[in-house]
DNA sequence: TCTACTGCCACCTTTGAAACGT
DNA sequence: AACGTTTCAAAGGTGGCAGTAG
């Protein structure tokens, strides 16, 4: 994730599905960055190691959800959406924006708050408070790309960045195409390695890119959409969010079935992980 | 010298107000 | 007059790039 001094949206962002929650009971929804270890990282053009010591997390700042607090039956009946979190290396900073350090390594973490419970001071670490993590969402903050394919992943998906595509007026230089022919192989062997495990080989970015704009609204019905203000077109929702699915009895807990959507998105991480990136 | 950071830029989407048509 | 649609400009989000700092 890029961070800047005026604050940077995150890209995929986090969106939740959760049930499971007392439909009347009203909740506040909370998310964190927690660091995932003690190390400064750098990256050596292949992947990330360990680089020294990091600096020292800065605490107490979330992100709650603007439409905090609301009802169970409000969070359960559409996805919950974080994309308006933003992301900070500013220590000074006054807007309010989560403060990360670039080089390190963070994992989002949501705190469902019961709202009869909280107080002027949220105590994430209360005992009425669940909070959820998933590795999944795990990510590096940095202040400029370190890997070419993250970039054009985030230029390929980001509708903001449209600008940058490849059929766009401002795309990158050929020359950088050709300076960086050997990752064209690396991509080829990202898919062939998808085949491997169980996807067509005919696969390509396009078939990939179809494939989870078909999955996008799986299991939303056209009322949903149209309940859903935040709701984004099929392409800006795609790789928009880190989608997760949270379940809850009288306890939420994390929900074992993985939904098509889910898959996609696991998928795609896998690619990530096959560049070596994640 | 190298690496990370910063500020500015062009390009894009989103949003909301104004203009227009029915 | 009320409502719906279209247009347009401002605001805000994006990565690239050159310059700067340590």
């Amino acid at each position: 994730m890029i961070l800047t001094k005026q604050g940077r949206r995150m890209f995929p962002y986090c969106r939740y599905w959760i049930t499971g929650l007392d439909a009347t009971q009203r909740y506040i929804l909370v998310m964190d960055i927690s660091p995932v270890d003690n190390h400064r990282y750098k990256w050596n053009g292949r992947w990330w190691e360990p680089s020294g010591k990091a600096e020292p997390h800065v605490l107490g700042r979330v992100f709650i959800h603007p439409e905090s607090p609301s009802t169970g039956q409000y969070w359960m009946h559409q996805p919950v959406s974080f994309y308006k979190l933003k992301l900070t290396n500013n220590t000074l900073d006054q807007e309010g924006h989560i403060i990360l350090h670039s080089m390190h390594r963070y994992l989002p973490r949501l705190h469902l708050v019961p709202a009869d419970k909280a107080t002027e001071v949220i105590q994430l670490n209360g005992p009425d408070v669940h909070t959820f993590t998933f590795p999944q969402t795990e990510f590096f903050a940095v202040t400029a790309y370190q890997n070419i394919q993250i970039t054009q992943l985030k230029i390929d998906y980001n509708p903001f960045a449209k600008g940058f595509r490849d059929d766009g007026l401002n795309s990158r230089p050929q020359r950088d195409v050709k300076q960086n022919s050997n990752l064209e192989l690396e991509a080829g062997d990202v898919f062939s390695a998808a085949s491997i495990r169980g996807r067509p080989a005919e696969v390509d970015a396009l078939d990939l890119h179809q494939r989870s704009l078909d999955s996008s609204f799986i299991g939303q019905n056209p009322s949903d959409i149209d309940l859903d203000k935040e709701s984004f077109n099929a392409e800006r929702d795609f790789l928009g969010f880190l989608d997760t699915d949270l379940s809850s009895g009288d306890v939420p807990k994390l929900k074992q079935e993985v939904s098509e959507r889910w898959v996609n998105i696991l998928f795609l991480a896998q690619i990530l992980v096959e560049w070596g990136v994640w």
